[in-house]
DNA sequence: ACACTTTTTGTTATCGATATCATGTTACCG
DNA sequence: CGGTAACATGATATCGATAACAAAAAGTGT
């Protein structure tokens, strides 16, 4: 195996020095045109590939943006993350992934792990975050962004919505139409942030409407799906229309809740409401259709990178905080 | 904004040389221990963090595996990222992640990106790629390894399963519970090399079965999910009814298809049949439960995971190939 | 106390691209 | 034709961690 081809080689070959190979290939129109062709050329014969690695060490530039989320196996996340990754990509900068799996703790050793890498910006999934997290990362004086929530203490900038407000239109959409008795439906408390925060919106908007005491279904551990759900609900078996309202607290859990139900012979909406967060495709599929709120997963993801653009441009200096309103999307099970 | 922190900054302090600094930072046992202690006290103070752009530069080795995927709005694919993520975790390996969007072009493009972070592996999705890919990857005498599939001519490794195979254990089990008038829905000839590996499995395994020619029902171009089942679907009407079973290229289509199908009045699985692919939580928790074929997601990645582990430690050498079998799940829409 | 091993620390060179400054070459103008 | 601008290329130093070798310090047994 032959050691790998360097600029060195090619200004060798070319018979020039290896600052007008690095300009060559470069955007740099200082070189004479038949120079770069003849450079490229040669680059290309002798199979050289452009090493980023030291590119990053010289100019202490990594090219990297880092991103963490809860888990990619989530369509919305994933959503944000496909949004993220191609602004990025025409930006020429590269996404560096971590998943969290709704831990904080993972959370700090991976912000630890991808400090070192020496990415440009820090984007952040959720408003919770450890100490030694929000030391690492303020420490640094690297632009941050936290998404998916509006955090009460923002680290830096912010693209994101209310989960409580969503949840308190969820609530009012339900009482206008005649449901009192509310269940949430959600992962156990704990980790989930997100998941913890749209829980109390539910609670406060169900006392804010004076209504009962909100049910609360255990889907157990984070992250919760379809099948966590459709179990919850077979554990509960028919006792489940003693409420006339399902509230979950995504899509997928919504689904499951839903399939459970109708195998039991609760008729949805006649019986028991439904509804369900984040616009997944399940929602507007599956039969009735899933009332929702539709959080916009794509546009958090293109407005981190346009923030991430006016940081980088110099344009924005102030921690900026977006608010990507979330709307509601009346279905049929409601 | 004070410059970055060093090791040259914490020896300082210290009073001892970079180098001692560097070996008491990491697992070299070769340093007092009264030393150490007190350089990652001082490091720990100075809000020193490691720096492995540095690190990769001087030792050429990254620390990064690459992957490609065509997407990870995917929960297969999602499922997979996650087992070889947190595999390579525990391995101190990084996972650099690009997703291709099911474009081979897009793929070379990638690949050529990855490459420039001189990765220690890579490990690509499907084995359809350019000529361009090809040369790049064996050029550098990189561990490669292909999932998801078997190919003909394999770059390097293999951890997949044969989508043909599978698609033939569907058509015999819908041969053997009666049914002969077979469509196929999926993306549009051209991109997706899977999913025109299981229409042609499907074809193949028909002529076998001396089955009519088997109809195709176009759902758009790949990427295609449960919305383009469902539209696909809807934009044949009743008609659909003429086939006696409809075999869709994932679990999220045949949802979207069955869904479609139930609201047209289609009684499924007596008028007809739907099958899935791949397992997905949306198989299990329809309803009815489509009939699927379980192509082990995690244990791909987990089988990925212990060959570079193998690569790496220098146990396996030659180019092999494993073969994650698949398996029916029969469900209740066949 | 001496020779010798073991432990601990230090010195120097280096990975590949590029910022910076210096130098050489051609073009252009009055 | 001399002088200056515009263009094109080169020389050198450098980013931070660490491999490889060197050397000092601390034990060890006789």
């Amino acid at each position: 195996m032959s050691a790998r081809v360097t600029m060195r080689d090619v200004a060798r070959v070319v018979g020039m020095s290896p600052m007008t190979v690095s300009r060559a290939l470069r955007e740099d129109n200082t070189v004479n045109a038949k120079t770069r062709a003849r450079v490229r050329q040669v680059a290309e014969e002798l199979g050289y590939v452009y090493d980023s690695t030291s590119q990053a060490f010289r100019t202490q530039k990594s090219g990297f943006v880092a991103v963490t989320l809860p888990s990619v196996n989530n369509a919305n996340f994933a959503e944000t993350f496909r949004a993220v990754s191609n602004g990025l990509g025409q930006m020429g900068l590269q996404l560096l992934l971590g998943s969290t799996n709704y831990r904080v703790e993972k959370e700090e050793e991976l912000v630890r792990q991808l400090l070192a890498r020496n990415p440009e910006a820090l984007v952040l999934t959720g408003g919770h975050h450890t100490d030694a997290t929000r030391a690492l990362v303020q420490g640094r004086g690297l632009p941050a962004i936290e998404m998916w929530d509006l955090p009460a203490e923002p680290l830096g900038h912010v693209v994101g919505f209310s989960n409580t407000e969503a949840m308190a239109d969820i609530v009012a959409h339900l009482v206008q139409t005649g449901r009192r008795k509310l269940a949430f439906v959600g992962a156990s408390e704990g980790a989930d942030s997100r998941g913890a925060a749209r829980r109390a919106g539910v609670v406060q908007a169900a006392q804010a409407h004076g209504l009962p005491e909100v049910a609360m279904i255990d889907a157990g551990p984070a992250p919760v799906s379809m099948r966590h759900g459709h179990a919850a609900i077979e554990a509960i078996g028919r006792d489940v229309a003693r409420n006339d309202a399902l509230i979950c607290v995504s899509d997928p859990v919504a689904f499951g809740c839903l399939s459970a139900v109708q195998r039991l012979g609760v008729r949805v909406p006649n019986d028991l409401a439904i509804t369900g967060f984040g616009a997944f495709e399940v929602a507007k599929v599956s039969n009735p259709r899933i009332t929702t709120v539709n959080v916009q997963a794509e546009e958090i993801g293109r407005e981190v990178v346009s923030l991430l653009q006016g940081i980088f441009e110099g344009s924005i200096n102030t921690p900026t905080c977006v608010d990507v309103k979330s709307t509601l999307v009346p279905g049929e099970t409601s």
